[in-house]
DNA sequence: TTGCCATTATACCAATCGGTATATAAACTG
DNA sequence: CAGTTTATATACCGATTGGTATAATGGCAA
């Protein structure tokens, strides 16, 4: 199999387990079975490696965020799809996915998380747009519009860490989906 | 000055600023101005470090969140109570703070998550109560009011970080407290 | 003064860090 | 076949890591 895609899987499951910092490349070629400048034959420095991480299995996340708006007239058709969009990229990349949020979290003038703020600052950008489109529809935000974009992820990546701890199987289902949303738009209650 | 306490504050900035596994034994006890045997004599270890941290920063905000039921009937009271309890905190120990929402997200193997971990889980335990004792008040919640917890200190956290980069100063006002109490039970319609 | 205990520094440790100079093996190209 | 490129390994680098053995301070009690 491809060397190079073994390093990126195996870097992955080092950084999610133990963070960036702490994994030593080390770590990295030795569950890799390969050595180390094998690795920086590849990706030219550590840095370098998570660049490439964040690139390749990022890139169709934005890209399917990107594509919503396109397929779908409703502002809450578009908030439903990208809630679906969200948990299903979750589950698919689980290890990924929450890496990054991690680092979303992580100090701003860590290595890492200036390599990882671009990723998420367009994802920001991008439902931040959705909910601008919606002007009309939700009336005048008075310039909340990445307030609220800030909220709605939150709130599924808040959904996503309690079915992180049980199973991730059933958050595809449509009423979790819709669960997620509704708490989003109408609160706790009703 | 007392040795211990700077020694306290410059390793939370640095932890702060560059994370815990990041930040080296020596950077902390250059920008305290003093040497490596004194840091090891006040705490067997960095990770001892970093507990005592956690322990002495962390502690009044537990206290405090445990008083809150004690003063207050009304369950919505009890929201707002925490809402302002937590965005003061926030701004009052604004590096404590964000340092440990990063540790929150940070991954479980990690050595100073682990440290973290358990004053984490005390919070959301003693929010799920809150929860737990309004179940005349909100009706059945199926098991849910862990996961309402989670939703409700994740919405304050989404309008902290949005704060955190403008300025923290008017976050305190009770419109704002309001708001994001609102957001949690009407959502952002209404 | 004497002795104890809390506090701090000098100087060091083995281990590990990210990264590389160099050599080699295999595969493609003419 | 020879020459070049791609891909991999051995063996090493200086710097830094968390941590410590040892000794020197300083103040306070007897």
């Amino acid at each position: 199999m491809d060397n190079r895609k073994i390093i990126l899987q195996c870097a992955l499951e080092l950084f999610y387990k133990r963070g960036y910092d702490a994994t030593s490349v080390q770590e990295i070629v030795e569950k890799a079975g390969i050595t180390k400048p094998t690795m920086y034959y590849y990706f030219k420095s550590k840095l370098g490696l998570l660049e490439a991480l964040i690139q390749e299995k990022g890139e169709p996340l934005l890209q399917a965020v990107c594509e919503v708006p396109m397929r779908l007239e409703s502002f809450e058709g578009q908030l439903y799809e990208l809630a679906r969009l969200y948990m299903s990229f979750c589950r698919r990349e689980r290890h990924f996915y929450f890496f990054m949020l991690g680092q979303m979290y992580s100090p701003p003038e860590n290595e890492a998380h200036k390599a990882t703020a671009p990723f998420i600052r367009k994802q920001y950008a991008l439902i931040t747009d959705t909910f601008q489109r919606a002007e009309g529809y939700l009336g005048n935000m008075n310039g909340r519009q990445e307030q609220f974009a800030i909220g709605f992820l939150g709130t599924i990546n808040c959904y996503m860490m309690v079915y992180n701890e049980k199973s991730m199987e059933n958050m595809l289902r449509d009423e979790n989906i819709h669960a997620v949303v509704h708490q989003f738009l109408h609160g706790i209650y009703s």
